[in-house]
DNA sequence: TAACAGTATGTAATAATATAACATTTATAA
DNA sequence: TTATAAATGTTATATTATTACATACTGTTA
């Protein structure tokens, strides 16, 4: 069952503009993109963001500092993530694959430690990149 | 068979600091350790980074925008990594399990893409820090 | 309603991380 | 030795992210 959040106004402005994009945006593209909707400063971008990952709605593609919106409604909070990075176009996409999710969620070794969240980013080449 | 890299000077010097550090190490924490070793500019250590990274000596921690040195010596050159965090402590230390290695260097699916390379962060708590 | 707690916002300044551009030097190999 | 690649030095600048502080909104409960 998961949580409904209501997001607040900067929020909302902020995911819709991520939502909508077709790229991972980077938080200073984001800023510049929602000055006119009078989101001024830095400040404002990193707190949507940081509570849009911490709600799952977005998540942060580690390697690119960059943010994508959750393609995967069943993804567990943005504590299990998964995505595809072209090294070439630099298309990036989320994967959602139930086997691997489940493998890794499952993942324990002998070292002690009680892992509660991963993130993994495969990177190569995709359909289009890999036949030029 | 690994082929074998002559570190130079300050390739050296800074693989040398990583090398002995408990834990993984800032950019600009590098910085200033190796200023009396006449390492002045971000730029120079940038590099060296950027080389040690590229030959598997050392890796970068993507969620902490920190380097280790590579703890696994059949890492192979970078391609394959795995993480452990430990977000109370910040205990981090480089996972080597075959399996796990093996399941994600052959994972594939049906988006078409040919992965090359991949990295992997696990969060949760150390022994240590479970037990608090 | 009033008081409170929690969350969100606005603004300015600054810290932390990383790269561009250009000149020079050193190592490697044909 | 000549050419090429790799590494270095230096200055400036770009990019990413946080600190600090004041204010406002939202929902809950006395
Ligand atoms: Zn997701
Ligand atoms: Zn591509
Ligand atoms: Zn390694
Ligand atoms: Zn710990």
């Amino acid at each position: 069952m998961q949580k409904i959040h209501n997001l607040s106004k900067n929020q909302k402005i902020i995911f819709d503009l991520i939502d909508k994009s077709a790229e991972p945006m980077k938080a200073y593209a984001i800023l510049f993109n929602v000055q006119k909707k009078g989101i001024k400063a830095p400040l404002q971008v990193y707190r949507a963001l940081d509570k849009l990952v911490e709600i799952g709605k977005i998540h942060k593609i580690e390697s690119r500092n960059a943010f994508i919106a959750c393609q995967n409604s069943s993804c567990q909070i943005s504590k299990a993530t998964a995505f595809s990075i072209c090294e070439s176009c630099e298309n990036i996409s989320e994967i959602s694959n139930s086997k691997l999710s489940k493998y890794l969620s499952n993942f324990s070794d002998n070292s002690g430690m009680k892992y509660s969240k991963y993130n993994l980013e495969f990177f190569g080449l995709c359909k289009k990149c890999k036949s030029k």
